[in-house]
DNA sequence: ATCGCGTGCTTCCTGACGTC
DNA sequence: GACGTCAGGAAGCACGCGAT
């Protein structure tokens, strides 16, 4: 049994942050093979034999090709709330006849079991022949949600168009993809677009999921294993994806509402792009849409926000910038307004891009001007940092207390829980999602789930988005420092470890940052997709040489290091060690 | 008023992708 | 295979901007 989905109080757009991590929501929890010492690990497909429940109960299976056998099957579903649903047919139904060619095979799965109905070997010639009561009860009850992808527009419209069933209760899994994937981020890509069911089991659940041929063959006649396997999975993943995601969206702040049920608000045809609508609070509306409820929480906070929107110019670094600008009107023989108004460099001096892609989000700043004047900009603010960040490190010795507070922070903190869009370093588990932990001991091992470069050997990523690196182990860490801790009002930031900054002659610091750099090239050119830009810039190398490293902590809140510290991780390469060998740790000096 | 530039919009086309 | 959707690129055009 699961959850009432509807059961989740009603939301409200103030609702409040939720910093407690979300369980794995289901007593059926992945359960992997151990991996043994040298085995090459490689992800398996997702698979319902993959989970167990309770004392390592698997998942059943059963198959009915009479109408007796349905009926009994499908009395064990008719108090589940939610059912993976899905259905077959032969690829070329339409040149068949036979209504058990229009549907040959209809899936349903809950967590703790799987039915196959194979109506194609049902005998008789009509929709009530071919159906067991208890089954059409299942499919057009609107209490008892059936998740799938296209579940609409391809399965229910098939039984509307052949056995004139009345389906009602078709949860499209897309549409609550979509929700957790970018919702306030994103409020406007949260709309009815379909999305991959292959796509999202292996972003949500962490497995990919094979499609072969078996898809397209011929469920008319008795199953092959291979045929049952395809049929079960199907299901099964559709069903485990409710779950994971609806979870997801109870972690998000605020917390949406969950979509509606797509046949309330969405033809039987495939579906325009629209946006989502979503079961409304308030009681005197039946929906809400997804862009409206996002608008809404956001004008909220922004009423709770007393503080101004736009950070103080950066006056010195404005004058910096309108010093170049002289500069390169001189060189290129034009008036200065042609390289830039002001209020483009007070937004540079606001925004402080560090690179290429950053300077396009400028206004004002296109293609043109970044191939123009983008280095000479780029120098300017990484020299402006650079001289803060040393400057900073000397007084308190935390490079992190530097972070310019952006202008869009606001719609950052109500961002979502994998977030599609700019990854704000405020909050690195929400990106990742890593604050998914499953239970047990199997999945509380970083090595079991299997990744071919071992690079995304996070537990978590068999819940949370797959997202390689940092590993499990060093996000826990992260946990301890989260940015929600260091900016609780009541205990206030955590203590500041005594600070080590290194006296290395200029010489030195020359060399030690040539190495750094050096070491980022190596890694560069191991890495599969190279990277545009250089791994790591001149700036963060002269933090890492002005304050060494001692831990993966203290390595990873050096502003612009993470980029690299996923590469080094990718690539097998130490670079903690590496820091180390070159600048030794201080006698005395704790780590 | 002028200039050069960025931006946004529209239209058309193509190919990729989605479902079974 | 059939059918439909959608993203992205290219091209052209209009408009706004800000310093002089």
């Amino acid at each position: 049994m699961t959850e009432n989905p509807i059961e989740d109080g009603a939301p409200t757009p103030n609702a409040t942050t939720n910093e407690a991590p979300p369980e794995w929501p289901l007593s059926y929890q992945l359960n992997l093979p151990k991996q043994t010492a040298g085995q090459t690990s490689r992800k398996p497909w997702f698979h319902h034999g993959l989970y167990r429940g309770p004392q390592k109960r698997p998942v059943k299976i059963l198959y009915s090709q009479t109408k007796e056998q349905s009926e009994a099957i499908a009395r064990q579903f008719l108090e589940e709330t939610v059912l993976g649903f899905d259905m077959e047919w032969p690829w070329d139904s339409h040149k068949r006849t036979r209504l058990q060619e229009k549907v040959a095979l209809i899936q349903i799965a809950c967590e703790n079991k799987i039915a196959l109905f194979h109506i194609a070997m049902h005998p008789g010639k009509t929709a009530g022949d071919l159906i067991a009561p208890s089954l059409r009860k299942i499919i057009e009850s609107p209490d008892i949600l059936k998740t799938g992808v296209a579940i609409l527009n391809a399965d229910f419209s098939r039984l509307v168009k052949f056995f004139s069933f009345k389906p009602r209760g078709a949860f499209e899994l897309s549409h609550l993809h979509n929700l957790v994937e970018y919702g306030a981020a994103q409020p406007q890509l949260v709309t009815t677009k379909l999305v991959k069911l292959a796509h999202q089991v292996e972003h949500h659940l962490g497995l990919p999921l094979f499609k072969g041929q078996v898809r397209i063959s011929d469920w008319s006649k008795p199953l092959s294993p291979q045929q049952i396997n395809y049929g079960a999975n199907d299901a099964y993943a559709s069903f485990m994806l409710f779950p994971c995601m609806n979870a997801k969206r109870k972690a998000m702040d605020p917390v949406p509402p969950l979509p509606l049920a797509a046949e309330t608000y969405l033809p039987y045809t495939m579906p325009p792009n629209k946006s989502l609508h979503l079961h409304s609070a308030n009681a005197e509306d039946a929906m809400i849409t997804a862009e409206e409820f996002f608008k809404e929480a956001l004008d909220a906070a922004e009423e709770e926000d007393v503080e101004p929107t736009d950070p103080p110019l950066p006056t010195h670094l404005f004058q910096r910038l309108v010093q170049s600008r002289k500069i390169l009107a001189g060189l290129h023989k034009v008036p200065p307004y042609v390289i830039a108004a002001n209020s483009v460099l007070e937004d540079l001096a606001r925004q402080r891009p560090t690179n290429e892609a950053s300077l396009l989000q400028v206004k004002g700043v296109g293609k043109q001007k970044v191939q123009k004047y983008g280095a000479e900009w780029l120098a300017v603010i990484a020299k402006e940092e650079t001289t803060n960040t040393l400057q900073q490190i000397q007084l308190d010795g935390n490079p992190q207390s530097l972070t310019t507070p952006r202008r869009d922070s606001k719609r950052r903190m109500i961002a979502t829980t994998t977030g599609g869009g700019e990854q704000s370093s405020f909050s690195p588990q929400l990106q990742t999602g890593l604050l998914f932990e499953l239970e047990g001991e199997v999945l509380a091992d970083d090595k079991l789930v299997a990744n071919e470069d071992n690079s995304s050997s996070d537990c978590s990523s068999a819940f949370g988005t797959p997202v390689p690196l940092p590993t499990a182990s060093q996000l826990k860490r992260k946990r301890h420092r989260s940015p929600l801790r260091e900016l609780d009002p009541i205990r206030g930031p955590p203590q500041s470890k005594p600070t080590r900054t290194t006296s290395f002659s200029p010489k030195s610091q020359r060399t030690l940052q040539n190495k750094i750099v050096a070491f980022g090239r190596q890694v560069t050119w191991k890495l599969k997709l190279k990277p545009q830009e250089p791994l790591v810039s001149e700036e963060t190398a002269k933090l890492i040489v002005a304050k060494p490293p001692h831990t993966s902590e203290e390595l990873q809140i050096i502003p612009g290091i993470m980029p690299f510290v996923r590469a080094c991780s990718e690539t097998k390469m130490d670079l903690l060690q590496a820091v180390k060998k070159w600048i030794p740790t201080p006698p005395g000096a704790s780590a």
